[in-house]
DNA sequence: TTGTACGCGTTATCAT
DNA sequence: ATGATAACGCGTACAA
């Protein structure tokens, strides 16, 4: 077997071009003039050698690379797919490359993950953890001084940045739309609390929603996010007598799931339940009855979390907190309440 | 704003321990055998400053990276996004990390992701791209001696190592599960051949079985993969009163799209016309009807990958070509042919 | 067993 | 406007 020829470095180039390697770095970076004459030259030479700049050589020197690393609960869920397209658009437009982790929605993970992509002495990262407010990973990342932004996450300390719907609004709206069709008996399913603040921040603002309209507070159901006895627990939730009408989950995949657990026991919806996710999946629209959700804007907030992260790099900008609007997707999941049997 | 203090590096790890930074690399690789004494007190040096190596240093050092470079269509499929979650799982394990990028399907861009991958000096590639046995992106890896395994794609030259299930006996079996329940009038959505050798090998695949069965060859509607007039179009081919009754789709997006245009032109799944898809995706089993597939195992591929290329980086292991089973996984929108109407 | 010293490819400083 | 050269952090011959 043939052993990969090296590839051609700047003294290459610069013994191509007849001049030194600081000339060919300028031109490349164009860090300092350069006569047109030369750098033709070398722009000659880079061409004809099929030149790439070794970007290792380069970080090892600047201390820093131009690779964003991201962390997110998990791949498998497209809200979080859709964020990293979003992601790997912005940074692709800026030269930068995307080094990417999952955690599973573990602590432990999350830390371990964060210092693997810290190996790389990426430019910056972002983030989805589980609990912006009290975690020791985004604490280490604050005592080094490393510049990161928080996607999804909704911290309420105001020196973390993030990207992220405004979730207690979103689930006070996903409530409201419960109500408007009659619904009284509202209930939500959420992920763990404790493995996701978005949650718990949903479930405050369907909560208030039910008060606001003078409803009793609602069954909420909390869940795990891979578990199969999950679905269990929904089954026997939703078998009950005195199950809700109108069902908030506080992810699509969480709702999709909830209406095949309905339709397992018989139960029509909207026609015996309604129910509205949080999320706005793509896959959503094409099922029957469609989803009804809260949307997000995923791949925006994907952009928008790496263009706040360049600017955190680039000098010490502070650490804004970016709200994306959410909105109402329609969905024949959402019927009118049944008439009252009370 | 205060700058990030430095991070530690093996002179202060060497200074702290009163060793030179030989012997530190020497008890972080385990290359040489070191003093018992010593060795434990480099190590609480480095638990002490809580140092982490380098890697960029160590990269430029090696000339190669523990980093595996991942080029798919996109991540908005979760066939895709799926497989990230093997070859991560996989690469964790081993040390490794996963830098990615989306070429959506772009041949254009495929180069330019690969590109990018490449100034990172990966250790090696995993990709997917539109057409394995003629892609000038491919040549170029060829002609570098890297080294790289294709995921999903399924090359006829044998040089080219990958990891796939054999499509053509997969598209095969889509069609027998359809003719088995007595379809005869069968059609197929197929993304853009162009754009995707699997599809072409799919398609093979259907129209062998329609032979073997002494069936005429069925519709075929070839279809772009993230274009809204490609529902026009299905819209159009389903619409005609010579619609097939039994439908295969190449992948179970393009299914649940077309049953949502079937359900919009107001025709029954499956009783007017039944469906099957091919990928095996999650969501598909929570929908109504049930979506009928032929599963690919997208997690373990992605493993395989990742593991056939850490034996082609260490020995130049010769290009294995690893086909894993394909089963069928069941689903309402899969049933009996309406009685003939001929 | 351990230390010294060089070089990987790049950027940036200092001369010229 | 350009060239020589010193780092950056690490691995590894070679010496001791």
């Amino acid at each position: 077997m043939d052993r990969p020829p090296p590839r051609p470095t700047l003294h290459d180039v610069a013994a191509r071009a007849g001049v030194s390697i600081a000339t060919v770095s300028r031109v490349l970076n164009g860090s300092s003039p350069t006569r047109p004459e030369t750098e033709a030259r070398v722009r000659a030479a880079i061409r004809g050698l099929g030149f790439r700049p070794n970007r290792t050589g380069r970080e090892l020197r600047v201390g820093q690379s131009h690779t964003v690393g991201v962390l997110l609960p998990s791949l498998s869920n497209p809200i979080f797919a859709d964020s990293v397209s979003g992601i790997q658009d912005a940074a692709r437009a800026e030269g930068w490359s995307v080094l990417i982790a999952s955690s599973r929605y573990d602590a432990g993970r999350e830390h371990e993950a964060v210092e693997g992509l810290l190996s790389h002495r990426v430019g910056g990262l972002i983030l989805t953890v589980a609990e912006a407010d009290a975690s020791p990973t985004l604490d280490a990342l604050d005592a080094e001084g490393l510049r990161y932004v928080l996607l999804y996450n909704q911290p309420t300390r105001p020196d973390r940045a993030f990207v992220s719907i405004d979730n207690v609004a979103a689930g006070r709206d996903a409530a409201r739309a419960l109500v408007a069709q009659g619904h009284r008996r509202l209930g939500m399913v959420a992920g763990r609390f404790d493995a996701s603040d978005r949650s718990r921040l949903r479930h405050a603002g369907f909560a208030a929603a039910l008060a606001e309209a003078g409803l009793p507070p609602g069954q909420v159901l909390e869940i795990g996010f891979d578990d199969s006895a999950a679905t269990d627990a929904l089954r026997a939730a939703l078998a009950r007598p005195d199950r809700p009408t109108g069902l908030f989950c506080s992810t699509d995949l969480l709702a999709l799931r909830s209406i095949a657990v309905l339709r397992d026991l018989g139960l029509r919806v909207p026609c015996d339940v309604s129910v509205i996710g949080l999320d706005g999946i793509a896959v959503g629209a094409l099922t029957a009855p469609s989803l009804a959700s809260i949307a997000q804007p995923a791949h925006e907030m994907g952009r928008r979390a790496f263009h706040h992260l360049l600017r955190c790099v680039g000098a010490d900008a502070p650490a804004e907190h970016i709200l994306l609007p959410h909105r109402l997707r329609p969905g024949s999941s959402l019927g009118a309440a049944p008439p009252s049997q009370e």
